[in-house]
DNA sequence: CGATGTGTTGACCGGGTTCAAACAATGTGG
DNA sequence: CCACATTGTTTGAACCCGGTCAACACATCG
C-alpha cells in the first residue's frame, strides 16, 4: 500500500500565502537538510508502518526526516505503552536515545518517509569542525523538549474536545511551517492511536471530531473519516479558547 | 523562612546502602560536577521561592544545581500554568530555552539551592576543546527528553492514586541516586502543585495519599504533612503495578 | 488573638470510560 | 464479481473516577 497523500508528501503544492513565524521554520528546516549534506548519511525509503528504529536498538545513528511522517511509541516495563510524539519534515528522530545509547522508543513511518540516517560520531567530528552543526543539533534537542512541554501541559489542562481541537491545529501548524496546504489534512492514524497520543479512548475522540464538525471547524471529507478539511486554523485555537472560555467565566464568581 | 531539610539539602547523610544503576547515576552527576570546574561559572545560593529564572529572559546562563530542588513552570499564552518539571543536584535548567534564545518557563527554588550559572557561549567555547563537556550536555538534555516521554506516559496511562505513588516512587529515585536517604523524605510543595504538576485537583492528591498511607505504603511523618515516610520503595512500585493489575485482570476476559 | 494559607474529608455532580450495537471501508478467496 | 471476514468508525446508554463545592481542622504569623 503506497499513501502519498498530499498533506505531508514531498510532491504537495506550496500553501497560497506563507509569512511570519511558518516562514522562519521554514528556514530553518531547509537550512537543517542543507548543512546534513556536508554530513555522510544514508537515504532510507519506508513505506507506512515500516519502522525506522525499534526500543532498544543500540544508538548508531540519529536520523532526521527529508519527507513524509512518522510517529514515536513509548513502552514501559510494565506494557502501557503510548504514543510519544509526532515527527515530519527537519525533525530529528532519535534524540532521547543518546544518553542511554539506546533507542527509548519505536519509530514508525506513517506515510511514504525518507529519513537520512547519520551517524551519531560523524556528525560530532564534524560538528566539531562546524560549528553550525552543532548548534542545529542543540537547537532540536531543546525545541523537541519545549514541544514535549506543550504537550503536557495540554494533555493537564485542557478537555478531551479542547486536546483534540489542539492536536488537529498543531498537526495543521507543523504543515504550515513546512509550505504544505492546510486546508486539506490526512490524519494517517487510527482513532485509536490519537487517543492514545492525546490520553483518551477512541471513543471519546470519534465523539470530539464528530462535535468539530458539527460546529464547522472541521469538516470530514468525503473521501474518507481519515482525511479532514479545515478551513480556517484559527477557529481550531479558537474553539480550544471558548472551552476554557467557559471554565474561566466561571471562575470569574 | 530557610528550610533546610535533611531531603534535599547538601548536609544530609549518605544513604546506607548504594548499589547498581543508583551508584552509575552518582558518579554521572559527580562528574558533572566536576568537569564543570574548568569552565567560568557563577554561583548563586537560593532561598525558597526564589526564581532561579523567569519565562521570557534571555538565555545568558545555563543553569546546573550544586544542591537544593527547583521546579519549573509553564505558562501558555492564554493564561493556563504547569509545574513541567522537577530538578535536583546534577541537574541542568533551561535547556528547553536554547532554540528560541529565550526562557520559555519560569524556575523557582524549592528548597535552599545553589545553582552554578554557565554563560551558554562559554560552554560552546569550553566544548570545542573538550569533547566531554559537549558530551555532557548533549546527555543532559537527551535524559531530558527520556524522562519528559516517561511522564507523560504516566499521565496517560496511569489513575490518580497510582499517579501520586509515581510521583512519590520517582521523588525517592531521585534522592536515592545523589546519594540521599529515601525513608524520609520532605515534598517542598503544597498539594496544588502536585497536583497541578500530575494533571489533577489538590482533593484527590490529599485523597491519594490518605489512601496510599491507608495501605501502608508511606506513613505521614508526626512533624507535618509535608514530611513522609517511605518505609519501601519497592512499595511504591507495587502500588502502581496493583493499580493497573485490576485493570489488566479485567482484560483477561 | 483573629487572619490567612494549607490540608483533610464528605456529598454530589459531570465528563469521559465502558459496554454494546450497528455501520463503513478494505481486503481475501472462491 | 460477490460473499465474507477483518478492521476501523460512529453513536447510544449506563456507570464511575475524579472534579466541584463545602465544611472543618490545623498550622503559622502579624
Amino acid at each position: 500500500m503506497i499513501a502519498t497523500s498530499a498533506s505531508t508528501a514531498h510532491a504537495a503544492r506550496p500553501a497560497p500565502a506563507v509569512r511570519g513565524a511558518p516562514a522562519a521554520a521554514r528556514q530553518r528546516i531547509d537550512r537543517t537538510l542543507e548543512l546534513l549534506q556536508r554530513v555522510p548519511l544514508t537515504r532510507r525509503l519506508l513505506h507506512a508502518g515500516e519502522p525506522v528504529f525499534r526500543a532498544g536498538d543500540a544508538l548508531a545513528c540519529l536520523h532526521v526526516i527529508h519527507f513524509g511522517c512518522v510517529k514515536t511509541v513509548n513502552m514501559s516495563a510494565d506494557g502501557r505503552e503510548q504514543v510519544a510524539g509526532l515527527y515530519f519534515k527537519g525533525d530529528w528522530l532519535g534524540l532521547d536515545s543518546i544518553a542511554a545509547g539506546r533507542q527509548g522508543c519505536d519509530a514508525v513511518a506513517l506515510d511514504l518517509t525518507e529519513v537520512w540516517a547519520i551517524p551519531y560520531a560523524a556528525l560530532l567530528e564534524a560538528g566539531a569542525g562546524e560549528p553550525a552543526l552543532l548548534e542545529l543539533l542543540h537547537t532540536a534537542m531543546s525545541r523537541e523538549l519545549s514541544r514535549d512541554r506543550d504537550a503536557m501541559l495540554s494533555l493537564c489542562t485542557l478537555p478531551a474536545d479542547a486536546r483534540v481541537a489542539d492536536f488537529l491545529r498543531g498537526w495543521a501548524e507543523a504543515l504550515a511551517e513546512r509550505g504544505l496546504r492546510t486546508d486539506q489534512i490526512t490524519i494517517h492514524m487510527t482513532r485509536a492511536e490519537i487517543g492514545n497520543y492525546l490520553g483518551m479512548k477512541l471513543e471519546t475522540v470519534s465523539r470530539a471530531l464528530s462535535r468539530l464538525a458539527r460546529e464547522k471547524v472541521i469538516a470530514f471529507s468525503e473521501t474518507g473519516r481519515r482525511d479532514l478539511h479545515i478551513p480556517d486554523v484559527a477557529a481550531l485555537a479558537g474553539f480550544v479558547q471558548r472551552s476554557l472560555g467557559v471554565e474561566a467565566a466561571a471562575l470569574v464568581h
